[in-house]
DNA sequence: GATGAATGAGACTTCATTCAT
DNA sequence: TATGAATGAAGTCTCATTCAT
């Protein structure tokens, strides 16, 4: 087994179990069982098991944002970016659900070092994004509102009904409700939500 | 110290230290040094640290939608009584901060039959809040739409605010954005939200 | 309830519980429940676990070597008095198999000094039916033989087979192997074992 | 010290405190200190305490059975194969008495499980012994009784007076009786136990 | 006498981590 | 690099016993 093999072995699995049983449950003797290496290998990897958890959070995080920089970039107005926002969020979500049920549990289960490294990095792929959206700021097709308010008005429901269906509280595919959530963004954030002809099914005439 | 005494004083010390820790990081000896109980005592009240959780969480959960079903029951119309939920949120979480965090935290950190009770809990709540908005949505002022998508559309932005707050990313005292997230919420879930006077500062005049 | 009864509820419950788990596995918590008394009460009236035991240990003895000693007190011959101490003490372990237990595992539950007076009392016991054979060791109706021998020559298979049926692990009631060891014991301690006309069946006649 | 030693090391320290203590009593920590290994070194080869006692369990029942064995396959007539197994029952317990107490005072200390993979194990001992017996039972030799009274008829005198004197409570040493224990038991067990001309001192000529 | 809340020592067990092979 | 035995701190929980009411 390749080196790459065995980091990605281990990572899978402790994916697995994190989500299973919590990261601070999961124990690096289920990691072990789960993933066949050793004790010993999977410390030569990762260091110790936040080391693992920290790895897992990049490369998940850093995964959502490049799907969404990536869907965002094709939208040729402000609504059909904030289209793109929610579904592809949703869609994220619905892929690999395992994933994302890990990134919204972290909480205190990295350390601080790590978390501020995180939240830079977030910081820096929100920003990105948002300068996509500056141009409809500018030209008013947006409304300007305190900062603090965007990720919650424009994903909020779309979190709240994922967390539900991750939870496994509700059977309702939140694909499902891709075009409600995402004209509930719009109507919320556009300075004229009536102006609009769109059809969410094909962006791309 | 009386019996009653002794038992509050676990659970607000518990309710402490679950939140700076975690449920999973909290230790029996945390809470026993900062309630002053012995380690016998609180096992004769609770049975197991999940007793604790499980007594906390119940009393959280009763006294958030007392609150929200009080204030609720007040509204003489469909705008009044979703800005009243919003509100009430909000000002629920910013005035028990900690309760808060615990009762967003759960996780697997309460046990399956607890889980149950819970939902029950909960679902029956609801369904009494519900119960006062159903003449609107007769009345067609408020919009037919799955049943999944209340809850996230009504509170959604609310909760990833507090959320934020709660976390201490952000600085923005989420209750200064009662007015821009009741209409939000008014604006997705209204038939029709331009039919409005209302001015929400003044809701009983 | 009266004193009388009190404590003997709780004697009978600690019985059934010391036999269910083992006495070091019993709880007073156990006894408490089975036998509906307060903690407080139990100390009240037997000071300690072990005081528990000690009153069951006394009681149970006392009870079977009695038993014993009326039974062989009516003998007319040597072999009626073996037969009468091999079967009454198979009776006596069928009819209260949950004291045989106890009696039977009582190791080192029983404090030193506890022991020791157990000891004694079980030898003077011993030494009472001792004395009823004495005549027929002088005739020479019984062998002579070191005195640690009797013991285990006249009630071993009893003793043996008892423990197995105590134990679950077989079907076969003791009861109905009174005569084969009876007459194994008496072959087996008696000078001219042939010499003998007797039917056990009617050891009255 | 090598994986075995450390591995005997647990077992043996492990016998002498259950011995010392009984298997409930004895804890983790006073067979760590007796044994020089650490808590998490005992778990890692045993799992628990159970699991201890099970290996040290099954490691007493083989050997002695495999004495039993080997002793009473060179007996050329019944009697000298009921001697070879009174005698080397009694030698085995003289020879390692912790074994022999650890034995006898199993109980309910080890779990339902193992207790039935002990029975099994026990019972096919058991019967390649009797397997050897049978031709004597066919040409009448020995008694036809029934199954159940085998052990009690062939051991239980031993047994019982070996109990005895790991108990502490006599001084006589159980070599002394083998003749006359083997004798009782021949005299029970054989079909016409006159006819016999053996000397058991010298089984061989 | 009866009650049951309170105590705290101590038991078992888990687990992240180290390190010799 | 890989392995897994070894370590020991720390956690959860039990339990006999005390004592104020």
């Amino acid at each position: 087994m390749t080196q790459v093999d065995r980091k990605s072995a281990i990572l899978s699995a402790s994916l697995a179990v994190f989500c299973e049983k919590g990261i601070e449950a999961a124990s690096i003797e289920d990691i072990r069982q789960r993933s066949q290496a050793s004790v010993g290998s999977i410390y030569h990897h990762f260091g110790n098991k936040e080391g693992i958890a920290a790895a897992l959070f990049t490369q998940g995080l850093d995964n959502y944002w490049q799907q969404i920089k990536t869907n965002v970039a094709q939208a040729s107005n402000a609504e059909f970016a904030i289209h793109a926002i929610v579904s592809t969020h949703l869609q994220w979500i619905v892929e690999q659900p395992d994933m994302a049920r890990f990134l919204f549990a972290r909480r205190q289960a990295v350390s601080a070092e790590h978390d501020d490294a995180i939240r830079q990095r977030t910081a820096g792929h929100f920003k990105e994004v948002f300068e996509k959206l500056k141009p409809w700021f500018k030209q008013g097709v947006l409304r300007r509102l305190p900062i603090e308010l965007y990720g919650p008005l424009l994903l909020g429901p779309s979190q709240e009904l994922a967390r539900n269906w991750l939870g496994g509280r509700i059977g309702f595919n939140p694909l499902d409700a891709i075009d409600e959530l995402s004209s509930a963004a719009w109507r919320t954030l556009a300075t004229n939500p009536a102006h609009t002809g769109t059809s969410y099914g094909a962006p791309k005439r």
